[in-house]
RNA sequence: CGCGGGGUGGAGCAGUUUGGUAGCUCGUCGGGCUCAUAACCCGAAGGUCGUCAGUUCAAAUCUGGCCCCCGCAACCA
């Protein structure tokens, strides 16, 4: 008996618009579960929504409306999204929901009960305008609050701590004992390199905000954001929350065979690290794989709020049709290594595989030959009667099938489309070979059968193969070839393995080209509809949009300002700090009796050589800090953007020391 | 010496585990076919496989050094 099969999506934050980056992962789990459902698995396909977090509280304030039916708004494109591409999954996980919570704070309760949950204290940076913790990941150069652009502190929180420390080497055991547990390998290399450091205790609660599961039995907290968050792949089943009485998470997660988490890279470390030493310490099962996929660029830009590129999968959908964009996702890049989204590309696919291959091959046969000499009824044959060519034909199918189906279980979706589409060449070579134009003048009747049934019945094969990634396309192949509808039954397997299901006599349907060639008129009508080379004013003005506005309540006084002593000063020796990336050792005279050092995040941007005797401006009073064990005694000025960094400097004739105001 | 991945014809990739004629897709050029969505099929050109040295009868593949790119970590006062 077959066992079940669980593949998740993240959760995608809900702040965010659908672009095609959710598209992709998405997709993706789409296309494995719609695989292992043909085979005959149980398979359940999980995708939802992460509700919860600061910065939602924030954005439904700012909108005037409350939390729940701001994100309530906001959940809609998403399903609209899913529901465009053909992703049917099973469920769709709110964290908003009551049952999720419940699983959060049930998770909660068995790790504390086993002892994994302690309060202490939490120091970090704070912003008092936010009234929150900043992580410094978040801060503006010089420990400024993003938000109000002013200085952060460092302060103490109570907090609930996770006891990650003790699961170092619990989680090393496991990785050496689940060795494909993170794909790609690399990744997986990163993880434990990772892990081997040694992992310290997790900040799991936060008193400075509202909008989250609240701890249970100390309702001044709420929950991590990631406890909450990884929590998803479970609650959405029922969870342990109410034992017994959730036959989806006894089915899907206690006795599945696969439970694997589709990622990006980016997420992995909380998937690989975070969530199996949650599920140990709860005493759950571990899922069994962790898939980190790469990210896509975009016309090979990185997708970028600066650069407004984000593109979201509505009009792709409009243009090419689910299935097409479907197919290039799973076609262009091999899933884990990045790729790029090129429009150009994507039609060069189409037409190169999808028109041309595939869309002709049933075209020359059915539209044409079928047609006009065999009443457009599939032809009957004997088939101890086929000749080489056709039985090499067949050979060749059933091979590729194989490997196809490997790769498919492998979630190699890109060999998988290899394999299938070395078929789709091998029956259009068999067609130039066995010549049916002639077969038809020459009035061979019997020989043209056995050619056309042998193409046929290789045209419903990819009907099957090619199900998982272009599910409506490949039920209108069928439905042309005079095939039923694909429906999935569990408990049995449709891969095809045995030749000759295709039914003689059935009637093939008036064939209207699936795959219509775009001519060059077409394709520069699609790339001027979705916007593509015309990067001009209109982007401009988009993301302009997105600078900060200015924030009346941020401004500074004149006495907060000259707090700040900034002054000029002369780099007298530059070099680069060893094993930095990012690091130069400076020293500076600023007109003191002794030289100051101070260490710049500027080395990718500088030659130490080419700082030596420039004037520059660096903030004098700023208390001195450690980088790599050595001591920076001030801070050097300089102005970035997403590509750039440049260093402040003034005149020659300003001496060393002369104050900046 | 922090850990890891990679550098293969114009582009994108496979091949490296288990040394032995360097392969695929696209692009370019030539030919064939004429059933078909100007589609299909065949053939050709194009690579000192990052670099230097070593092992070997033989190295893209094994060993060592070096150069370059990219992740992770550290780090951006």
């Amino acid at each position: 008996m077959a066992r079940p099969y669980y593949v998740t999506t993240p959760i995608y934050y809900v702040n965010d618009r659908p672009h095609i980056g959710h598209a992709y992962s998405t997709v993706a789990a789409d296309v494995v579960s719609r695989y292992q459902r043909l085979r005959g698995k149980p398979s359940y396909f999980l995708t939802g929504l992460d509700e919860h977090g600061l910065k939602i509280e924030r954005r439904a304030r700012e909108e005037g409306l409350a939390p729940q039916d701001f994100v309530d708004r906001m959940a809609a494109p998403f399903r609209l999204a899913w529901e465009e591409l053909e992703c049917a999954h099973d469920g769709f996980i709110r964290t908003t929901s009551a049952q999720h919570r419940e699983n959060v704070q049930a998770l909660w309760k068995l790790m504390n009960a086993n002892g994994d949950i302690y309060l202490d204290d939490y120091e970090d940076w704070y912003c008092v305008g936010c009234e929150s913790f900043k992580t410094e990941k978040e801060l503006l150069e010089g420990n400024l609050c993003p938000i109000h652009r002013s200085p952060v502190e460092r302060i103490k929180e109570r907090s609930y701590f996770f006891r990650l420390s003790n699961y170092t080497k619990p989680l090393l055991d496991f990785y050496d004992a689940h060795p494909e547990f993170v794909q790609p390998e690399a990744r997986f290399n990163e993880v434990k390199s990772f892990v081997k450091e040694g992992l310290r205790d997790l900040s799991i609660s936060r008193t400075s905000f509202r909008w989250g599961v609240p701890v249970p039995d100390d309702p001044e907290h709420v929950v991590y954001v990631w406890l909450d968050a990884l929590m998803n792949y479970v609650s959405a089943l029922g969870g342990p929350a109410d034992p017994g009485a959730a036959p989806l998470y006894d089915e899907f997660w206690q006795a599945s065979e696969s439970i694997v988490h589709i990622v990006g890279k980016d997420i992995l470390r909380f998937h690989a690290i975070y969530w199996p030493a949650f599920l140990m310490s709860a005493g759950i099962r571990v899922p069994t794989q962790i898939w980190a996929h790469g990210w896509l660029t975009v016309n090979g830009e990185k997708m970028s709020k600066s650069l407004g590129n984000f593109l979201p999968p509505g009009p792709l959908v409009e243009a090419f049709g689910a299935d097409v964009l479907r197919y290039y996702f799973m076609r262009e890049v091999g899933f884990g290594q990045d790729g790029d989204f090129s429009h150009q590309n994507l039609i060069n696919r189409y037409n190169g595989e999808l028109a041309n291959g595939r869309g002709n091959l049933m075209n020359r046969i059915v539209a044409s030959i079928l047609k006009k000499h065999l009443d457009g009824r599939v032809p009957s044959v004997d088939f101890d009667e086929l000749e080489p060519p056709d039985r090499a034909l067949i050979e060749r199918a059933k091979e590729l099938s194989r490997v196809a189906a490997t790769h498919f279980e492998a979630l190699a979706f890109h060999r998988a489309l290899d394999a299938i589409w070395e078929l789709v060449s091998s029956a259009n070579k068999y067609v130039d070979t066995t010549e049916p134009w002639k077969l038809a003048k020459q009035d061979d009747k019997t020989r043209l059968r056995q050619v056309c049934y042998t193409v046929l019945e290789t045209l419903r094969w990819l009907s099957i193969l090619l199900f998982p990634v272009m599910p409506r396309k490949c039920n209108e192949l069928r439905k042309q070839l005079g095939a039923p509808p694909l429906l999935p039954i569990e408990e049995l397997d449709l891969w095809p393995s045995a030749w000759g299901g295709l039914r003689s006599g059935s009637d093939t349907k008036a064939p209207s080209p699936l795959f219509p060639r775009f001519d060059e008129s077409q394709e520069r009508a699609i790339l001027e509809r979705l916007g593509v080379g015309a990067r001009g004013a209109d982007e401009q003005e988009a993301s302009a949009m997105q600078q900060p506005e200015q924030d009346t309540e941020s401004f500074i006084e004149y006495d907060d300002f000259m707090k700040v002593d900034l002054r000029v000063a002369v780099v007298k020796t530059a070099e680069k700090v060893e094993k930095s990336k990012k690091l130069l050792k400076l020293t500076v005279d600023v007109g003191e009796s002794t030289p100051r050092q101070i260490v710049a995040g500027i080395s990718e941007h500088y030659a130490p050589e080419d700082l030596i005797g420039r004037r520059v401006i660096i903030v004098a009073n700023l208390k001195p800090r450690k980088l790599m064990g050595l001591e920076s005694q001030g801070m050097l000025l300089a102005a970035s953007d997403d590509s750039s960094l440049r260093v402040l400097s003034v005149d020659e004739d300003v001496d060393p020391g002369s104050r900046a105001k």
